[in-house]
DNA sequence: CTTGGAATGTCAACAATGCTGACATAAAAT
DNA sequence: ATTTTATGTCAGCATTGTTGACATTCCAAG
């Protein structure tokens, strides 16, 4: 039904909203996101690890001394299933739980010297991927990039990401 | 090391190519894909089926009498792990399979008209949701975000993006 | 102060979906 | 005709999602 070329109501061009331009860029967005991945994936498997513990190193990383009920909420999985990995993480010495001073149910993360330093090699190989094709798309390649992305995701993660996009 | 807003040796502007630009992009692709896979999932769990059977229902849709090696490369997963989603697909009447004409080893794949009937509703979410992002990012940002994706692939997922792009 | 509920985190078991290995069948090559 | 290659299936394991049950801690109502 929406699958000619059209002028919008107020005449804007609106090819780029068509069916068949749009299951070409989610076609796209799936192929993507496998070179997205692919590299920390290939490094972590090696390790025996997956892709949950990337995330999760990433954002203590980025936010250090987080709770295990922040990350849940930035994550988007339930507490159980990071539980497992957090566990994972710790028994491999990678991540150190420290207990809260005011509230002693809460658990803060933080990476130990070998977790920073997985991190790093992780979120390298993924930074060196991201810099090749900006480098190859150009600037507002990047900016239109980025618009678009920010208006696929939910509210919630909206809100999480802007957060996390300034201060900590 | 690279943490530096930078004019290039060409004298580019690389500010887009700090590692905290970087940092941004690897998060809002994460947040991203969370909301491009989010309506299709929620459709899906409802079904008692998952991601893997939403991304072998739309290659078939799209490519009606393919063989079950030719989803393989598209995938990028094992023939194994396929196998057990078209199995449950078959089985739940969503997907016919026929067997090879010419070569009895391979059998081609089809939607039934049930089959064709979920695809449709899964594609026409994610389509939605694409959609109103686009509509809102504007036709640059979407072709800047359409060059960044292609960039992102590996060469074999570029080589097979390109390929389903234009033919079927 | 005590008690009951809310918040936080852990343990156990199940489901979806990756993986490897072993195997059956059909086609192709020697 | 026999061996090798290609395609697909079945079985079993690992990762990572899920829900349910529970322990601990905090806080608020009485």
């Amino acid at each position: 039904m929406a699958d000619r070329a059209a002028q919008g109501p107020r005449g804007e061009n609106l090819l780029f909203l068509t069916d068949d331009q749009l299951r070409k860029a989610i076609e796209a967005m799936f192929f993507a996101y496998q070179g997205f991945t692919a590299d920390p994936d290939r490094i972590l498997s090696e390790k025996g690890f997956g892709r949950a513990h990337h995330r999760a190193l990433h954002f203590i990383n980025r936010s250090p001394g987080t709770t295990v009920n922040n990350l849940l909420g930035i994550l988007g999985v339930t507490k159980q299933s990071l539980n497992r990995v957090l566990r994972s993480l710790i028994a491999a010495g990678f991540v150190e739980v420290r207990v809260g001073d005011k509230d002693k149910r809460e658990r803060h993360l933080f990476l130990t010297e070998d977790g920073a330093g997985l991190e790093k090699m992780l979120s390298e190989a993924q930074r060196a991927r991201m810099r090749a094709a900006f480098r190859e798309a150009g600037p507002e390649a990047v900016t239109g990039f980025r618009t678009v992305l920010e208006q696929m995701m939910d509210e919630e993660s909206r809100r999480m990401f802007q957060r996390l996009k300034d201060g900590a």
